[in-house]
RNA sequence: GCGGACGUGGUGGAACUGGUAGACACACGGGACUUAAAAUCCCGAGGGAGUAACCUCCCGUGCGGGUUCGACUCCCGCCGUCCGCACCA
């Protein structure tokens, strides 16, 4: 290992200088003490859950990783929050479930095979080994009897048993579909994969293929997971937010336009979908896709039409494209007329921004009244008129709003009444919706629908590492479940990856299979499950990990739905609502009582770090560089050869990049504790948090300052078990309230997961002991142990292995801090006798008050105006009137 | 374009329901200890002006208005940064 620039400047266990007023021999060792109590942990079993222990269940769990072989500084921040909360909670006396598990089916491993031989099942398990290393390192709270991988056999067994109920229930189905193709991967993508049309994993511009797939057909519960969003009050606006546009619900009229050909002679019906069909009358034209069978129909007698629908598909898959957006069609020949004007008809176009893929693919134009319209018809020259107005508009100025309309530049898109719209003027816009609707259901051509942009899972992928989809297909009998009994339908070990494309497919025996209806020769389905049908429901596993079915309902019962979750802000659609989707498909098939998986979200931030780049442009990473100076002179050399660098900007941790830092060299030279509190400072929880070398220096200070504070104290403070004495002098007495006053914030920041300042308060009570003297009498000795007591079982969550050894050191009991529980605040001590309070004249802060909390308003006023600072503020003016807010503030107005 | 979040010292950030802005940390400066350094401990610090000093005054939470006895906090209008969605009819 490269020893990093970070180094510690003095050697663990140096025996200190005599000038040090302490009576600790040497340095905290985390090296040594850390694995000591990670040991003492384990043998004693602590953190393993049960449904019969006592207290209430909280189910605490971060996203479990992919196994890639190392752990990086985000999963180090994500872990070390959700062990917080385990490790408060479980001292709060709550029942906690805390497990882990790795999302281990995935294209990496399949990528390793190809560039290094590596079976892929070799290569994630010896990663999940290095990583489980690596975890047990940072000394999480964890119940590793529950661990699960989602490759093992006995995992995606289960998963394939919930398919074949799912499928029985009817929330699967099998169909040809329009896929997004990835030509890099050689597999399929969902929509959500796809990214400004590239592969989200390797970026490559994906195609459109028409392949027979399996979906989980999501889009029938549309509405359901619309609606309980609004429930999901512990999840973070921002993610419902997302969840809400990413359903993207509307509500409309789907109604039929009748056809003319070139001659007027009827030709059918176009079938439209509108949210503004209370603007028929502004119809000035109609548009289909370029992949609407209308369109494709006329493209046949059209050399020109088919042209340009050829381009529309070509240009529409580059970004560059549809970003200008130019909005462009091409007349089809055909008319339709309209429906409530008699004689009147307008031109049907073929046109680039309709999308086959919503609502019937046809629109009928408004361009008054929506912007994609209006440029439409700007760009065509086609009429535009305007059919809703500003309510307040009448005469002259009405007049002349419809005169001008054609030269605005953004449409009129707010509330207003109906105009030149015959038998809708003078209506409100829902009125004349209401009454359209009304008029095409009458004559039944039409009927109120609601669309959904949320499209059904397909869950297909022609990938070897992955779980396989339980079917066989038959000749005869046509698609098969493999009957339970013969669950699982294991991976294959002997495959190749010299050829790209899926193994399975052309592995030489694997897919040969036994019809299970008629016996005959059949056909193994050779596709595997998108991974993130993988990650839906393991923490619904996690409750009974080692059950020979999916899920025991009574263990899902009792720990779900997770109390609190923790993990990237990336998941906020994909996984997050596959897993909602998930689990109201086990409610279904009994598997689970309830429909929502997590009550509690919580999105943490990113790990950045400063990025350094040579002068030819490549990157070089943090461990390599050594910086010299600071502020404006802060400069960069390459501590190898002493080139210098570019500082550039700060940026997310990413290999690409170079800039990462790798935990495991940091819990190296400073423990865990030390990256533990690092990764809880400073930055709110949510926010990005900026890795500096100066931030784990400070925290790895501030362990070894506990460390001799407490090294100090801790012997001086009266033996464990003394009574309490009856009184409390001053000193004492001011050490009990900062004690419990930092208890109770700590406590409640630690709640609402606000780390950082529970780190702040953590920071101003461990000043405030430090400060105290310890020349007292019994009360003060009785209350420093108190406190000593208090500020450990604080810092424990954050630091458990300093927080043993203090606890240790303290000689409190014989029990370990992590089975102790929480103290408990005083309510009495956190109330002060007297207040400090400002007073203000005129709103100006002039002086400050210290009085009795239970003074009086006119106490109060009294003293207020007898300080000198107020009295010249005031330069002998009429006091007009003192407004006094208790134990808050004095304004006097002058 | 639509939606959301945010904007506070040199830096990360505190500030509860409108009530002493800058807690806490990092970086920095000064001092103690040391042959020296590191480590440690103590002290200082938003900007400006005045004073020998205790202190006092002015300005200050992106910008401009407003509400209020009082605004980082609420309202209106801008500017900027970041994120998400994007021809969804």
């Amino acid at each position: 290992m490269t020893l990093p620039y970070f180094l510690p400047t003095t050697a663990l266990n140096e025996p200190l200088s005599q000038g040090t007023r302490t009576m600790v021999q040497s340095r905290y060792n985390p090296k040594e003490r850390e694995s000591h109590w990670q040991k003492i942990w384990d043998e004693k079993d602590l953190f393993r859950a049960s449904e019969d222990a006592q207290g209430e269940k909280y189910y605490v769990l971060e996203m479990f990783p992919y196994p890639s072989g190392r752990i990086h500084m985000g999963h180090v921040r994500n872990y070390t929050m959700g062990d917080v909360v385990a490790r408060y909670k479980r001292a709060k006396g709550f029942n906690v479930l805390h497990p882990m598990g790795w999302d281990a089916f995935g294209m990496p491993a399949e990528n390793a095979a190809m560039e290094r031989g590596v079976h892929p099942a070799e290569w994630t398990y010896a990663n999940i080994d290095a990583m489980r290393t690596q975890l047990k390192a940072l000394g999480l709270s964890l119940d590793w009897s529950r661990e699960l991988a989602t490759c093992d056999p006995e995992y995606y067994a289960q998963e394939q048993k919930l398919f074949l109920d799912f499928l029985d229930k009817g929330l699967v189905s099998r169909h040809s579909a329009k896929v997004n193709w990835d030509p890099v991967d050689h597999t399929v993508l969902a929509n959500e994969q796809v990214i400004d049309c590239k592969g989200w994993r390797s970026g490559a511009e994906v195609e459109q293929r028409e392949l027979t797939q399996w979906f989980f057909k999501i889009s029938d519960m549309a509405e359901e997971l619309l609606q309980a969003l609004d429930g999901l009050e512990r999840w973070p606006e921002k993610v419902r937010t997302m969840q809400r546009n990413w359903i993207g619900k509307s509500e409309g009229l789907q109604f039929k336009l009748d056809l003319v050909d070139g001659k007027g002679q009827p030709a059918g019906d176009l079938e439209v979908f509108s949210t503004r069909h209370d603007t028929i009358f502004g119809m000035t034209f109609c548009a289909v896709s370029v992949d609407h069978p209308l369109a494709t129909q006329a493209a046949k007698l059209n050399d020109a039409l088919s042209a340009y629908i050829e381009d529309c598909r070509r240009a529409a898959t580059t970004e560059e494209a549809l970003e200008k957006a130019e909005k462009t069609g091409f007349d089809i020949g055909l008319r339709v007329a309209h429906p409530f004007i008699d004689g009147k008809s307008v031109p049907v176009f073929a046109a680039n921004f309709v999308l086959m893929g919503y609502g019937t693919g046809a629109i009928f134009g408004c361009p008054g009244h929506d912007q994609r319209d209006f440029d439409f018809c700007k760009a065509l020259g086609i009429d535009i008129i305007p059919v809703v107005a500003p309510a307040d508009l009448k005469g002259n100025a009405l007049t002349a709003y419809v005169d001008e309309y054609s030269d605005r530049d953004e449409i009129f898109a707010g509330d207003g009444l109906l105009v030149n719209s015959d038998f809708l003027d003078g209506l409100t816009i829902d009125k004349a919706k209401q009454e359209i609707a009304k008029r095409y259901e009458a004559l039944g051509k039409g009927s109120r629908k609601v669309n959904f942009r949320l499209r059904d899972w397909g869950i297909s992928r022609q990938r070897y590492w992955g779980c396989p989809i339980p079917v066989i297909h038959c000749e005869a009998c046509g698609v098969v479940p493999v009957p339970v009994a013969d669950l699982p339908v294991k991976l294959p070990d002997d495959v190749t990856f010299d050829t790209p494309g899926n193994p399975l497919d052309r592995h030489p025996t694997w897919k040969n299979a036994e019809c299970p209806g008629c016996g005959e020769k059949a056909r193994r389905e050779t596709d595997t499950f998108d991974t993130f049908v993988d990650s839906s429901w393991y923490f619904a596993r996690f409750c009974s990990p080692q059950a020979d079915e999916p899920a025991i309902r009574s263990a899902v019962d009792y720990w779900l739905p997770v109390d609190q979750y923790i993990g990237g802000i990336e998941h906020a659609i994909l996984h997050l609502l596959y897993s909602r989707f998930f689990t109201r498909a086990m409610k279904e098939t009994g598997y689970a009582g309830m429909s929502e998986p997590f009550d509690g979200l919580f999105t943490q931030g990113m790990v950045n770090h400063e990025t350094y780049k040579l002068e030819d442009g490549s990157w070089v990473a943090p461990v390599d560089v050594r910086i010299e100076g600071d502020g404006e002179e802060r400069r960069a050399f390459h501590a190898g050869n002493g080139a210098p660098l570019k500082i550039g900007s700060i940026e997310k941790m990413s290999k690409s990049k170079h800039n990462t830092v790798d935990p495991e060299d940091i819990i190296g030279h400073y423990g865990a504790d030390t990256i533990r509190w690092f990764m809880l400072s400073d930055s709110p929880p949510e926010r990005d948090v900026q890795w500096t070398e100066a931030g784990v220096e400070g925290a790895w200070r501030f362990v070894q300052r506990l460390w001799r504070l407490v090294g100090e104290l801790a012997p001086r403070a009266c033996a464990p078990g003394t009574a309490m004495p009856e009184t409390f002098g001053d000193d004492a007495l001011a050490l009990r309230r900062a004690a419990h006053k930092a208890l109770n914030e700590v406590s409640r920041d630690i709640e609402a997961l606000r780390f950082n300042r529970a780190v702040a308060h953590v920071y101003e009570f461990t000043n405030a002991l430090s400060a105290i003297s310890t020349e007292g009498g019994e009360d003060l000795l009785w209350a420093l142990r108190e406190a000593l007591e208090i500020l450990i079982a604080l810092v424990g969550p954050m630091m458990p292995h300093l927080g043993e050894e203090c606890w240790k050191a303290l000689n409190t009991r014989q029990e370990l801090l992590a089975q102790s529980p929480w103290p408990s605040a005083d309510p009495a001590l956190l109330v002060e006798d007297t207040v400090t309070i400002a007073v203000q004249v005129n709103g100006k802060r002039r002086d400050e008050l210290t009085v009795a909390r239970d003074a009086t308003k006119e106490d109060i006023e009294a003293a207020a105006l007898n300080l000198d600072n107020v009295q010249r503020a005031i330069e002998g003016r009429d006091v007009k009137k003192i407004i006094v807010v208790p134990q808050r503030i004095v304004n006097v107005v002058a």
